[in-house]
DNA sequence: ATTAGTAAGGAAGGTCTACTAACAAACATG
DNA sequence: CATGTTTGTTAGTAGACCTTCCTTACTAAT
């Protein structure tokens, strides 16, 4: 079978009816309440970014009228969201405001990350992501239900060890999870077509968010990362290669919900073997010369064991161009302005990160490749449960 | 200055303070009478594409009650856009139903395709693109203003062409476009900074959208095209090389509206030449190796000029594995299940598309190649015709 | 032919949302 | 001290959708 004969896609013998039998899009109604919740998650958002505010203040932010902002900001502060602050200390004419702020400091959310194959980790974080309390569990080899069962232990060790409201769960996990937190395939966990979202908020009575975990990370990322409005794409290097794209403050979730499987680009074919590059390797993918069988946290301290630090950058920088080389197309087809990659410093911030920028910006338009920005992830070493948090923030009060 | 310095993002010193200081994103307030603009689109949105329906029907699909559609449907009969079509024939228990219908050959729309450097082509189109009139006008190397003038003549020629109501003027050109219609920069026409859109409006007293030619392509092609509802990506083979996606209904636009400028990407340089493959020509834009020095009509017409067909499908097949190379990246990280290649089949629709569709299959995850349609756009020669009255249907109507 | 059941479409009334208009409170400034 | 400015609230209005109930018109069964 030809790969042309596989094309699903093609040109009928006549022409097509235009304009109908296409099979509609998911649109849904929008309600009066669903406009009231927009506007709702307009005045969080502000609060969130901008921090307190008066009544006045987020009137001109949002467009609104005094009148509906007071009338939100009192359900806010009814539901505990939002708090009065008392007057605004500076002294200009007229009445003085009186600020209200979200109270990030006195609200909580948990988070999990199972990125890790030997053990779940934990945190109960404030808000703006600052770690209240840690836990981890160990995995012991358990999959499937076993492993739901440690998740649900480890949430309900975390919702303990909150000493504040919690607003909702979020969870990280490699694998394949559509929107509503529903794990298509998560192999590393021995879960398929497990509705892990719906379980959990079940099984602890409060909202649980579940998405992928480089996914989760670009949300974080763009939530707490201090990026511009527009676009940006996180490249997660872990034992895996993944990456998240934020466009128009929206995950992409591509169309079986796998957007951001780039570790599994090819980077090396036999074809492209030349001297000094690295020979394809098999990827645990079934192929070889993927992406991840360089630019892996495993790959990259295998590559770089023993050698001088000349050696060492070389090795790097090489890994760096392959990274360019599969970034280009991407930066120039969305017009990305943003790239960070989260992962060690110490192999990541140097001649590979270098490398992969100058090659992006050999390979795109001028005008694309001199705007483009690609830094190292701002979150730290907890960046995947900054992400996870995120996801809270997102689906729960829709601040992003 | 090295790469490394130029990099806008990097880890500050010290932690910047999570959650605030990052510059709002432009959010805008939801009125209820927005939300009734979403309904009515969503109701014009089924009649397009379903068909004539029952009020009923309409609200069984849209989740609205009959009440409600009942409401929409008046105001849109009152507006001359669906007009009430008898009862429908099949006898079923109850009331039988009357059909109603979006009056899309009772309405038209004016389009411009700009993409051609010696004259611009127009046409009169029903709203499901079937052309009623053409009109070209010649430029005669005029630019800038003078080159408005000619198409503001043309649209009034074409307006004067119309037998029926005309809904809205759409215009696909080259160039950088904003999304409300500014001409950011439009080198062939000498356009730079120009409110195209709004100009015109005025001028012509009805609603007038710009869009990039290759964007509003891929509008059409999603709109028209049969296309399943997830993503699409459309790249058009021309004079140059452009490429339009579109992802969860609308058009990707990136930072600076670029989105899309696939055809200078580097394919080819001066490291990867190896036996049979063309050295890096000098493109355009500055640099060498783009994409679209190999892709482009002039590039494909002159590496098959006065070769057999076994050469000419060597030549294609080789300009087909250079696509894919650029492909692979983008489909990977957007989970796209469709590509299209618009542009002459009998350079396009044979060794260059299947070898383009084999590269990117190997050279991407399996489940995301296997997924994979790589098509010839549906639309026929008027395809930028037809995206441009897309643009219309999309920007006046809320139809896609 | 008559009766029952089903579906379509419309009318009345209620709730929710955000708006405009007007006003009192509280302060800076001349 | 009078004046102007800004804030936040109260009261009233218009829009949008909902639920409920009704009439109309047909099919199916008796």
């Amino acid at each position: 079978m030809s790969a042309t004969e596989t094309t699903r896609s093609s040109r009928p013998g006549a022409p097509a009816l235009r304009g109908v039998g296409r099979a509609l899009r998911p649109t849904a109604k929008v309600l009066p309440e669903h406009a009231r919740a927009h506007n709702r998650a307009l005045v969080l958002q502000h609060l969130f970014h901008q921090g307190p505010s008066s009544r006045a203040d987020l009137a001109r932010a949002t467009g609104l009228t005094r009148v509906t902002v007071s009338d939100l900001v009192s359900v806010l502060i009814a539901e505990g969201l939002v708090a009065e602050l008392g007057v605004r200390p500076e002294g200009r004419v007229g009445k003085p405001a009186t600020l209200v702020g979200m109270r990030t400091e006195d609200l909580q959310v948990v988070a999990v990350d199972l990125a890790d194959d030997a053990s779940l980790r934990g945190a109960v974080m404030t808000l703006t992501g600052v770690v209240v309390a840690r836990r981890t569990a160990a995995l012991d080899g358990r999959t499937g239900d076993d492993a739901v069962a440690v998740l649900e232990d480890l949430c309900r060790d975390l919702l303990a060890a909150a000493d504040r409201p919690v607003v909702g769960v979020g969870i990280g996990s490699p694998g394949v999870i559509d929107s509503t937190g529903f794990v298509v395939e998560a192999p590393n966990r021995g879960w398929y077509d497990l509705p892990l979202a719906e379980h959990l908020t079940t099984r602890l009575g409060l909202p649980v968010h579940v998405a992928n975990d480089a996914n989760t990370h670009a949300l974080g990322e763009y939530t707490y990362g201090g990026a511009p409005g527009d676009g940006l794409m996180v490249v997660t290097v872990g034992q895996g290669v993944g990456a998240g794209i934020v466009l128009d403050g929206s995950l992409v979730r591509g169309r079986a919900d796998a957007a951001g499987e780039i570790g599994h680009v090819t980077v090396v074919d036999d074809r492209d073997v030349r001297a000094g590059d690295p020979q394809p390797r098999p990827c645990a993918c079934g192929r070889a010369g993927c992406l991840e069988t360089l630019l892996s946290l495993p790959a990259l301290r295998r590559a770089t064991a023993g050698t001088t630090p000349e050696e060492s950058d070389a090795v790097l920088a090489s890994v760096g161009r392959k990274l360019g080389l599969a970034l280009a197309p991407v930066v120039s087809a969305l017009n990305l302005a943003e790239v960070r990659l989260s992962g060690p410093a110490e192999l990541l911030d140097g001649a590979l990160r270098a490398e992969a920028l100058a090659t992006v910006r050999a390979r795109t338009m001028p005008l694309l490749g001199q705007d483009l920005a690609l830094g190292m992830s701002s979150l730290d070493e907890d960046g995947a449960l900054s992400g996870a948090a995120a996801l809270v923030l997102s689906g729960q009060l829709g601040v992003t």
